[in-house]
DNA sequence: CGGTTGTTTGAGGACGTTCAAGTACTGTGG
DNA sequence: CCACAGTACTTGAACGTCCTCAAACAACCG
């Protein structure tokens, strides 16, 4: 790992949480790779031999079925750990990496991994809040996919991305609407057409430069509630 | 809690993995709840004051949204401690609790859990295991909910029910078809319509009751595969 | 400039929902 | 034990949403 590698390692939450000096043991015997776009880090199925971290860039976690059907489950970006459950419990994963842009992903063996997280009492207790937050996430998306049309899911989507609750917004989206389609549980053509729909909600885009009018009346659209924050 | 309820705790592999010593301490201000089928035991939205332990009985764990819409999410059952993440992170719940049937529920106040989560390095490390298990099935659901349609989730949800790979096998469903169809994201009329469309596949059913003439067909028409186990 | 890739639009169809009616269960009181 | 009410489940018809396939168009990159 050279510096450049270390300043962004530091400026996760995971090594505040965690500390330098736990840090330091986690990554002696950790490797970066750099990941080009579109590169497949693991295959679902696999069994895992490291627990990765996002060091720069972003990474899909997807599923595709025999008949070439794929969907993206989440997307993690810099900082972020991902996938541990099939680490920690020594299982194939459910799911296949893919590199979103060029990255930088820290790759710890999973045997050191599983072996601080049995010595190191600290350690356990920081993973815990990652993983009560990454279950958070899904059972989010669980409620999108279950009770919100596809307008909605965008909508949401959208509003997620920003921080105020009401004026007008801007924002450039910095996923392809394909990958954005993909997390979202649609086609590419129903994306597009959900833009339309919004539209009349005002709500304007052209390819991934997004304007929104009205964002109060967007969150009453889609049905955007305290829960969704 | 009286000796019958503890035994039901002891029985459960959370009280395996943490152990006497640290359950005993765990439940010192813990009670136990009767609750009879139909309750409500919290609402998505409220602040979490306790962590659940089903001792007996299920419960469903579901949203509904402002139009009356409901879903299920997931079911626990006896053994099984039910949403954690919001108790750990102190966030408001974001699903409904309802039990499915009379049960008695183990409720440790969330500040005695939380305390024990910082200080018992042990603790910690049990909590890591339950919550990627808990991680993984949402992951299957959501994959489930965007690859799969009606009719194989229907099936897929069978084929888990029982352990056989081949041959034919006999089941009750212990749940309500109406709460199925909820967990499985389709109204009870068209779980009812995928009953039908797997009873070309050798799926016959009255009510509850199914029976399943080839279970090597069935996996091989709903895409079963390895990771589903 | 042409080729490749990404996005939009249209037409048709499949899947699942809704609404409505009918049938089968289950438990209760007579 | 039966009658009955209430609930649970099934079936049918019509509709809506989203997907598929196909084509047009735009943007980008060599």
């Amino acid at each position: 790992m050279d510096s450049d590698d270390r300043k962004l390692l530091e400026a996760t939450d995971f090594f505040a949480a965690l500390g330098a000096e736990a840090i330091n043991r986690l990554t002696l015997s950790a490797s970066v790779q750099a990941v080009p776009k579109g590169a497949v880090l693991f295959l679902q199925g696999d069994r895992p031999e490291f627990v990765h971290l996002v060091l720069s860039g972003r990474v899909s976690l997807g599923a595709e079925d025999a008949h070439g059907h794929s969907t993206i489950v989440e997307i993690f970006r810099e900082g972020q750990l991902f996938i541990l459950a099939a680490a920690i419990l020594s299982k194939p994963y459910l799911m296949t990496a893919r590199s979103l842009t060029d990255s930088r992903v820290l790759m710890v063996p999973a045997e050191r991994f599983n072996a601080m997280l049995d010595t190191e009492p600290h350690f356990s207790r920081v993973l815990v809040d990652v993983l009560a937050g990454h279950w958070r996430l899904l059972v989010r998306q669980i409620k999108d996919l279950k009770l919100r049309s596809a307008g909605e899911r965008l909508g949401v989507y959208l509003l997620m991305k920003i921080d105020a609750r009401s004026g007008t917004a801007a924002l450039r989206l910095d996923e392809d609407l394909n990958v954005i389609a993909a997390r979202l549980g649609m086609t590419p053509e129903s994306l597009s057409r959900a833009f339309g729909s919004l539209r009349a909600h005002g709500v304007r885009s052209q390819g991934r430069q997004v304007t929104i009018d009205d964002i109060a009346k967007l969150r009453a659209q889609v049905r955007f509630d305290e829960l969704d924050e």
